[in-house]
DNA sequence: GCAAAAGTGTTTCCCCTACACCCATGG
DNA sequence: CCATGGGTGTAGGGGAAACACTTTTGC
């Protein structure tokens, strides 16, 4: 860095650039991908219409940012950064080893302002972060859907949709070569969990090429769920059981993928966990086999086959012996318990990526 | 980026950041993996050793730095920044479409001296940059064999190992689903010049994990050949006729790949050229079949396989009808000629990579 | 006993590798 | 005719997907 020139770089070009952090902090709640943006203050948003540049328009309660903001010079690192605004914005605690780099985003234009930015974006993806936003001043700061920020129009400022993009593509990236998908399961857990870490982050609602219409109704069917429900006692059941809710704070050691008990036998509660079964099954089911029929998708998440291959990886899972555990609709064998292995890199990889299938070789 | 909070950020954090670009210039040269390096002035260089910190010491004549420079602060693009700083410290010429970001190095301690500087690394994959250094300024800059940068003791300041490994595995992903590789081609070629090019690109000498004792022993023979020849005329017979050359000036269209005539029928000349088909296989050499012997390194480099690898790829190369060119040693049959086909994306990617081989599971 | 879910065994198919062979050229 | 290198045909091995089947639980 710097110009290996005599002359010092310093008085030669003054610094008054502008070094920041954009942190996107990714979760899943209830099998939808969701991402931690705040509503920034002030009469204008930084939104970009139909692809152009960002520009200073009247703000809509509609636009979000990514949560984000100055390095503080000289004292921290640019992870460190990312660490503390991302605290700062959203209560949101997460440990450096969480945070990777997506890359630098700093062509003079992407903020209207004035002053030129250079920011660095980071990626932290992570279960339930720990009590979000409790006890906040930032209370701007929500979980959204990213299929939602994704839909047209553009609701996201700056570049933060490419940022998001971005982010997506590394994390994929990671699960495969990395056993970063644990995070998502608890000190113990079956590898029907773990793979529902992988079909989640994995679904083709969030490739950047295609979102295409059938995933869109799904989605769009899960969220008019979610609002309807609003704070009904079912909502709660699924957010202390359903699977991909993982709140560790709320889910009992072994109570965890077993239904309720209390409710299972309760006929009109019963009925109302039949929707937490169809909700976890919404964003997985096209990846099943339709029951007796031929099937239609090609995918990498066969069950069966999910278990060898990710039990092939050495060192990223280790059984616990004589341990099981009920499956979530409470029959059914018992699923071998895993803990985290203890390697840090897959290898081979988890591949989950279909081949291109190589049709144009017919022609 | 920036704070969303409604205090204006600019007062809040002065911003005096240094913001710099640096610049990985990689070509191959006779075979070798090369990158434009430069000399600073001053009594003291910023180098690291042992894997420390870098520290100010005392400048050595073997330290070196990538190219690289201050950022003009709102006038120009980080990519334009690396195309115009690679330019005036080495006056190597590239399109802005031949720098991928790396991603950015931000540390405080990554440059000892004082102010806080933030680098966005490039990285440029590009065949004998045009007239490289001529009526330059920059008699600092030279290219450098990327295996001697690579050995220990480390020879480049701040942290510009780790950027140039770092380079490396970007290029080598580019070189699976890009073109990129074409580049190193002219406007027509054939599959062997292509396949040079991967085989060059992807040798484990440049894996940053295992450089291997056999391979570094390849890469000294080579080098110290390189020494002792100097500039006598058959170092100008290998810049113009190997095969890893691709110096577009001094190669005439259809006698490229062709021994030179003139010196074919001379019984020196001839076994000088022997030499060339030396180094020209000394790195590609283990990827072939040992003569009668049984093979000892499984490769996806085989000719046969990566021709048909390669011409599977939709869009990828396009045959010349009729055209053919006959091969480095004058006789055999004369291969097929290409040309770039229109695809900006190789789908499905060329995937070098040797599997993992599952051995693990033996056990 | 039956339904449901986990996991295993096994078949099938496809791709990749390897290798033999043929082709086209210069000498 | 031989040596040399390009390209094709094709058999065999390995791995992944698909699917049938077994096991183990709750009701």
């Amino acid at each position: 860095m710097t110009n290996p020139s005599a002359t010092p770089a310093d008085s030669q070009f003054p610094a008054n650039f502008h070094v920041a952090v954009d942190i996107v902090a990714l979760t899943i709640k209830r099998g939808l991908l969701q991402v931690a943006v705040v509503q920034r203050q002030g009469p204008e948003s930084c939104i970009s219409v139909d692809g152009g540049p960002a520009r200073l328009t009247a703000r809509s309660s509609h636009d979000y940012a990514l949560p984000g903001g100055h390095v503080h010079w000289q004292s921290e690192s640019l992870k460190e950064a990312a660490q503390r605004e991302l605290f700062e914005e959203t209560h949101i605690e997460v440990s450096l080893d969480d945070l990777e780099q997506i890359g630098a985003y700093g062509d003079p234009g992407r903020d209207p302002r004035p002053g030129r930015t250079i920011s660095i974006a980071y990626v932290a993806f992570h279960p339930e972060f720990s009590s979000p936003f409790a006890g906040s001043d930032a209370t701007n700061a929500k979980f959204m859907d990213v299929i939602d920020l994704l839909a047209e129009p553009n609701k996201l400022e700056f570049d933060h949709r490419t940022i998001l993009r971005d982010a997506i593509t590394k994390v994929r990236d990671l699960m495969e070569r990395t056993p970063i998908a644990l995070k998502f399961c608890q000190e113990t857990f079956t590898l029907l969990e773990l793979r529902n870490v992988y079909e989640v982050m994995f679904h083709r609602a969030y490739n950047a090429d295609r979102s295409d219409a059938k995933t869109q109704r799904d989605a769009e069917r899960i969220r008019r769920f979610d609002q309807t429900q609003g704070d009904s006692p079912l909502k709660k059941v699924i957010d202390q059981f359903s699977l991909l809710s993982f709140n560790n704070e709320t889910r009992s050691e072994q109570g965890f993928a077993s239904r309720p008990k209390g409710l299972a036998s309760n006929r009109q509660a019963s009925s109302e966990y039949a929707v937490v079964d169809k909700i976890q099954k919404l964003l997985t089911d096209e990846f099943r086999k339709p029951s007796g029929d031929r099937p239609v998708f090609k995918n990498s998440f066969d069950p069966a086959n999910f278990l060898r291959k990710a039990t092939a990886i050495e060192g990223f899972l280790e059984p616990i012996n004589g341990r099981t555990q009920i499956g979530p609709s409470g029959t059914g064998k018992p699923a071998q318990v895993y803990r985290r292995g203890k390697a840090k890199r897959l290898d081979p990889p988890l591949i989950v990526e279909r081949k291109p299938s190589s049709k144009p070789k017919t022609r």
